[in-house]
DNA sequence: GTCTATACCTGGATAGAC
DNA sequence: GTCTATCCAGGTATAGAC
């Protein structure tokens, strides 16, 4: 694997565990057995290797997605994939957030340049949750129901990374999907 | 005003807007306007003022928390008054997110020992959600119903720390309120 | 492409005069 | 209680040899 590889994934990481101002060269160049000096050949500022790590991520998540999508006919198994990331991750979640909640807030309180694309990726779910609420007919609701789920999900992460508490997450998840088949079958007595 | 307390304030709001690790004793010492050297006659160090800015936090939430509870009888009027802080507080926390998830989370990944402290704020809305719900009668239910409320707003903020839009928050919210009355006089149809 | 050496700054923290 | 002066560690970033 090239190093400019290795220093990626290795920031992505280490912003992800430990957020990124605390992340230092030293850190990543620890983590790769490179120099810091050899760093700067591959990256000539921070903020450079945090943008490419914003589009890394980006491109798994569209990746992932697409995944999804392929992989079910119907909408409302592709949206339970998503929900089961709180399940499948959660070890990683109750440790560290969500990746693309933390990066975007800290970024946010950092008035960093590029809060923008961190919230980019959010973005990415959200038109691919609204684009299944549409297959699922929801039509004017479509991007109401995705930015409810999004919202759902991420409170979900935040409590647990507080209170760590897997029949915490199982339940939510449990609940999530009976809204989501409720939702569907029945507009009008499930709310919202 | 004790210069302790100046200090105190302008540390509790430059943590909140900036993150505590971005905050620096230029930045609080510019704010209360006194030399950094004199700093160091109040607090020790750095972990200290944040110890003492999440006591004065968690002292606020309690009077807080207390003020609700004599001010309403019903239960039911005490959440919403928890859920309304969404909209009144609604531009700080579209610019900074909510400031007891955020600083959970960025202490959670600082790895940080105060975080326990930081996570003692989010107890004390979950006893006392808590404590509603069981005054209304969901029992064994009601550290669930509790956690699912504060999960539900915690996204809310995340999301609209990412998405600036009053709009959204108040259909959150409207449908928590939905939610909560449905979930107490009919337990059964409105789910968890 | 990779290293060492180093410049430069800012951060937290201390000492001591007033 | 408040200040100035200062220390030291660590951070980002650069130069230049190999």
């Amino acid at each position: 694997m090239k190093t400019r590889d290795q220093i990626l994934e290795s920031a992505d990481q280490l912003f992800y565990q430990q957020g990124y101002e605390h992340t230092s060269f030293s850190d990543i160049a620890k983590a790769v057995r490179i120099s810091r000096g050899n760093f700067y050949h591959h990256f000539k500022t921070k903020d450079e290797i945090l943008h490419a790590v914003i589009d890394l991520r980006a491109n798994n998540t569209r990746a992932m997605l697409e995944e999804w999508e392929s992989g079910h006919e119907d909408p409302m198994a592709r949206i339970r994939c998503y929900l089961q990331i709180l399940l499948t991750n959660g070890s990683n979640i109750s440790l560290y957030g969500c990746p693309v909640g933390t990066l975007s807030s800290e970024l946010a309180k950092l008035d960093h340049a590029s809060q923008g694309d961190a919230v980019g990726i959010f973005t990415l779910f959200r038109e691919w949750l609204g684009k299944q609420f549409s297959l699922l007919g929801c039509g004017s609701d479509a991007d109401a129901l995705a930015m409810h789920v999004l919202a759902w999900s991420q409170g979900v992460a935040t409590l647990v990374n507080a209170f760590p508490d897997e029949a915490f997450v199982l339940r939510e998840v449990n609940h999530m999907c009976a809204w989501l088949q409720a939702r569907v079958s029945d507009p009008g007595k499930a709310g919202l």
